[in-house]
Formats: structure tokens, C-alpha cells, sequence
DNA sequence: ATTAGCACTCCATACGCCGGGGTGCCACAC
DNA sequence: GTGTGGCACCCCGGCGTATGGAGTGCTAAT
């Protein structure tokens, strides 16, 4: 029997399997099955089903004589088909209503108020990734002297993202030359991906190296030292709740597994990696135990999704959890969230 | 028997307990004592001294026939009188060694780059504050115009930290505006802590009520929003390898326990405070499992510091870790450690 | 004062036992 | 052939018991 084409009733105790086992977090059996759900089958009947769904890959047991839980494999089908789709109760969308005030001036304080709700919806970690490099463009920069050695830069983006960057003067410059210097950077960079900008700006450096104006000089230095290192250092992530996974009983029972996996979010390169790879979807991304490709989380899945601001994909928003979740309830939330965050950073108001 | 008097060859004893026990995590038995100690003495006569020790309230016994192991008050004792002090290798020194580089134009780097290597060295949490409030001193200010509606506020402080803040406009006012009002702001409050200058807004803008220059009111208004919230917002803490204290076995077999550590770590707040509080201290600041006041630490102690920037206190430094933890060692890493960032920061190079 | 000896306590571990919830397979009914 | 009841078997987990080791407290002797 082909993977795709179960038999109708074969996809429903697979379902019903998964929907229990999410519930319970217990292998579940072909007695306790046949008693809570409605198909009218007896337990011997369900167990050949069970069976044939074992054998099949996505079932599986954690000893010989045990229930079944579902494989990696298993939470897939259900997840691409078998899955109802979950609607949000009023007060779940309500909650996300994105704080309107003077406070989300500043777009970190948007992401960070929209996963602390999607994490406490969800009881799991939310997480949030607000990418620098090609999804971040070049609004405007500007210098301030700190001192005669020392210079300030701060660039500020297009979606409203702002970075700082204190840069060692090797020789003083007025700050009446750093304004021009700023206004020269303006006019000629402004709406470029800061990607794109680093790229001119290292082609005009070798152009100009016979160039005697050294204002100009100065200029393509100092925009260069401001936006060099930005792409490995600006790459920032918000995790709120990590706390709620660890105290899942799937992990809390096992101090070894809470280790690795403490570790892991205190890293937070395997997390930026996972929320990057979601970048590249338009589709909201779903990646189950070891389709994730960190051996530490292979007890983990991720739910994640896209977020724009004015059609432009900016980052991506979502959370992480244990493979046991609510993966309707998880999907609807983060698609909810991403999408109450779009708008908001879309809207008129910003 | 006095507590502050015990007998030479008491607190002979009591260290040597210590000791033991640090290095073991097993509570210690008379029979183990009179072997690993260089005291000539026979098991029974330890048992006398260890059961005086523990009525004197330095030693308990987790149950009735079992070793004994410091209490809170032992390890007071232990580290007010009995500890001997660490020399650090020169290789502990020089893994302290602070980026001379570039990189560490920004004070942020600095300090977390110290955190890191606390953590290693002492395989505990690194822990830096870096407050605002009194402790930061108003250098200059900036307004780069992001629109219309909103303008964004660059504060610098003479310790060379750098803060942004949104702030939404009701009124358009143009670039040439706004620097003339940070000019304004720039002479007439430069050097005082950001606190003093706030008052000073506050009092001003009572004044100011009825004076129409509208440009001086507009600088008032823009400030106080500039720094209004900074207090509560900008007080930053870095925290460093908490990895590292979950893994010790003090924790790792109780998930109860590293359930509530996790959260206290994750919230911060309660880090925070712990730190602030060192801040009040011109020594060395040692805080023995209940000796904080947090209930959900009484099982970790916290070893931190001042640091300063030309002598004036900036924030605290230190590390935090299981109550079981060798002290003497953390007192001069962590000693060690402001120091060195105390005269990085303070030092002609910046 | 110090020590040796002894009785006692408590923990950790191992072991055996048993019950419950499972499975797999076989034989039977429809 | 498909579904079902029955049966033998499996294995985990909890519980009570035994055992050994580490330690204490007390007493009596040095």
C-alpha cells in the first residue's frame, strides 16, 4: 500500500492516534483506541491497522509490547493532510492586537510583544528573526564625533531597524565634515539592500584610489568600516519562553536531553540558522524532529513563518517546540502572528 | 563556644570539610576526614569536633547517619576567615587579556567578552550590569529625522554608551531644528548623570510653561521623551554560559530545581537586582545561597564586583553559581576581571 | 582529652514479584 | 476475505524485601 494512498480508514486511526498521543503524551493502544474514538472497530481490527501503518514508517513503538506513537515521518502526513484546520478563538486573536502606543515606535519592541504572546499561546519558545544583510536596505546614516579618535555611525534602515556602530578614527574629522560626508552617503545609497550598498562602496574604493578629493575618500572609509562587520553582528534574534519547552514533561524527566538542548538555545546559531532556512518559503515552514538538521533538536519541531513589511519579506517569526504540540493550534497562531505584524509594520500608522 | 573564637584546630576541621566537600559534592564522614587531612586524629575525636561544629551551626547532615556538609553560615565563616587565597595562573591572567582590537571600540563588547571568559574559567554563569541611571553621565545628544511622524534620538553617555530611542512626532520639525535643539541640549547638559538631567527637564519644562519660544519648548518635550523611559529600559545585563551552572550536578539530577533556575535566569530581573545590589558595596561581594534574598536561589551564590570608569563605579561584574563552588578561586577571577575592565575602560587608549 | 569498639541508622542498590496494558497470531464467523 | 474474539506472551513500573556500605552516637578504656 502506497504511502500517499492509505485507505480512508486507515488515515483516520492514524489521525486518531496522533490527536490522542498529542493529548496524552502515553503510547496509545488498540484498546484505549477503540474505546475513545468513533470509528466502530475492535480493538484486534485496529491493531492490524496499526500494524500495516508500522510497517508503513509511521508508526512506531518504544518497546515490543507497548501502543504506538508516531514516527517523524508519521507527524508529516498528518500535518500535510490529515490535519483539520484550527480557528482561533476571539480571544486568541485579540491578544495579539500589537500595541498601538508610542511604544512600538521602535520596530524591535513590535517583534518582541509578538512572540511573548505567541509563546505564551503556545507554551512553547517563540522566536523571532530580524535579518540583516539583503533583506536590510539602506535608509539613511549619520555621524556623530564621539571624540577625536572615535566616531559614531548610526544607520538606519528602511523598515525602521536603527544600528549603531562606534568606528576608531585614525585621523580627526570635523563634525561639519561628517555631515557632508553623511548627506554624500544619503543622496547616493538611499533604497539600495545594504548588501548592494557594500558592494558600490568597495568598487568605488578601488575606482577612487587616485582620486584626490579626500572628503570623499574619507567618506567611502568611513561607510565602509560602518557597514562592514554588520551582517554577522546585526543578525538578531528575540527567543521568549525558552523556559516552556524545558518544562515540557517530554523533556523535564530527562536531564541529559535538557542539557543539550539548554545549550543549544543559549547558542542561538541553530536557531538563526533554522528561522533562516524558513526565509527562503513563502509557505509557512513546519519541520518535524530530524527534518531539522541539529541532532540536538531532533526532539524538536519548528513552525514558522514569513513576515513583510510593505510586500517585502523582512524576517521570520514563529516557535519552536516539542514534536508532541498542537501542530493545527501552532500553524493558525504563527500564521495569525506574522500576519498581524505584517500589517502592522505595513500599516499607514508606521 | 563562639562562633567568631573556635578553636585553631576547629577551623582546621571546618576548612578541611570544605574543602572536601567542594571538591567532592559528597557529604563527609569522620572516617574519610581523618584519612584525606593531614590532622592526626582519629575518627571518633572528629565526630566530637564535627558534631560542636554542627551545633555551632556551620555543618548539617542531610539526614541523620550521614555525613555532614557546610551551611550557609559554614561557608560564611569559610570565606570571611578560613579561605586561603588563589593566586591565578598567568595563563587565567592572560585569557583576560581584552580585545585591544578595534572590535572593542563599543563598551559592550568589552564587557561581554569578559563574561565569556569568567564563565569558562570559573565553569559558573557570567554576569555583567551595565545600569543606567546615576551611574551614566550625559555626554551628548543627537535627532536624525526618520519622517514625519518620527524622529530618532541618538544618546550618548561619556562612558561611550550609545542609546536609541524612537520618538513619535506631533508636529514635523525640520533636520536644521533638530540640530540646533541638540545644541542646545549638548551645552547645557553636558557631564551631568542622566538622572540629574532629567530633573532638570522636568523643572524646566514647569517654567518654561508660559515662554513662547517655541523651538526651546519643542527641545523640552523632545528630551524628556528621549529620556523618559531610559531608566527602567536601558539598564542591560549580560548573562553568559547559565549553561554551565545547570550542568553541575548540584543541578542536573533535580529537574524541579532547574526548572525554577531556568525561569529565574530567563526572567533576569532578580539577576539584576543582585547585581545592583553589589554596586553599593566598594569590596568584593559574596552572597551564600540564602544570604540573597531570592528563595528560588538559596541553593546558588553569587561572587560579583564593581567595575569603574576613571574611578567612578560603572556597573558590576561577577559570576553565579551552585553554593557548592570554589570560592576562593571565583574571588580573585572575578577581582581579577573588574579589574582588568576597570583600567580597560579607564586606560588613554579609549 | 583521645580513642577503640559497638550498636544502630539510613541510603542505595539489587532482586523478585506481580499487575496492567500491550501485542501477535490463530481460529472462527459472516 | 475481512473482521473479531480468544489466548499466550511481553515488558514496564511499582512495591516490598534483603543486603552492604558509610556514617553516627555513645560508652568505656587508655
Amino acid at each position: 500500500m502506497d504511502a500517499l494512498e492509505l485507505a480512508q480508514r486507515n488515515r483516520e486511526i492514524l489521525r486518531a492516534i496522533i490527536n490522542i498521543f498529542v493529548d496524552t503524551g502515553e503510547p496509545v493502544g488498540s484498546r484505549t483506541l477503540s474505546k475513545h474514538s468513533d470509528l466502530a472497530l475492535s480493538p484486534a481490527t485496529i491493531r492490524n491497522i496499526m500494524s500495516d501503518l508500522a510497517d508503513a514508517g509511521f508508526l512506531t513503538k518504544p518497546h515490543i509490547s507497548s501502543g504506538r506513537l508516531p514516527t517523524d515521518l508519521g507527524y508529516r502526513i498528518f500535518v500535510d493532510d490529515l490535519m483539520d484546520s484550527h480557528t482561533l478563538t476571539s480571544e486568541e486573536q485579540e491578544s495579539m492586537r500589537l500595541g498601538a502606543s508610542a511604544q512600538a515606535a521602535q520596530i524591535e519592541q513590535v517583534l518582541a510583544q509578538a512572540t511573548r504572546v505567541l509563546s505564551e499561546l503556545t507554551n512553547t519558545a517563540g522566536l523571532v528573526l530580524l535579518p540583516a544583510g539583503e533583506q536590510l536596505h539602506f535608509k539613511h546614516i549619520n555621524f556623530v564625533k564621539m571624540s577625536e579618535e572615535k566616531t559614531l555611525a548610526v544607520i538606519v534602515s528602511m523598515s525602521g531597524v536603527v544600528q549603531n556602530r562606534v568606528i576608531p578614527m585614525e585621523t580627526p574629522v570635523s563634525q561639519d565634515e561628517l555631515n557632508r560626508i553623511s548627506n554624500m552617503l544619503n543622496d547616493e545609497f538611499s533604497g539600495l539592500a545594504l548588501k548592494e550598498v557594500r558592494e558600490k562602496i568597495i568598487q568605488k574604493m578601488s575606482l577612487a584610489r587616485d582620486n584626490l578629493d579626500t572628503l570623499y575618500q574619507q567618506a567611502l572609509k568611513l561607510s565602509n568600516d560602518a557597514l562592514s562587520e554588520n551582517e554577522a553582528v546585526q543578525e538578531s534574534l528575540f527567543v521568549e519562553g525558552a523556559s516552556r519547552v524545558f518544562s515540557q514533561p517530554d523533556f523535564a524527566t530527562n536531564a541529559e536531553k535538557l542539557q543539550t538542548l539548554y545549550r543549544t538555545f543559549e547558542e542561538r546559531e541553530k536557531l538563526v540558522r533554522l528561522l533562516d532556512k524558513c526565509l527562503g518559503s513563502e509557505d509557512i515552514t513546519i519541520l518535524i524532529g530530524s527534518e531539522n538538521d541539529f541532532e540536538e533538536m531532533k526532539d524538536c519541531s519548528v513552525v514558522a513563518q514569513r513576515y513583510y513589511m510593505d510586500d517585502r519579506p523582512l524576517g521570520s517569526i514563529g516557535i519552536i517546540g516539542p514534536k508532541r504540540m498542537r501542530y493545527d493550534r501552532a500553524v493558525s497562531l504563527v500564521e495569525w502572528t506574522a500576519d498581524s505584524v505584517s500589517k502592522f509594520l505595513s500599516s499607514g500608522k508606521r
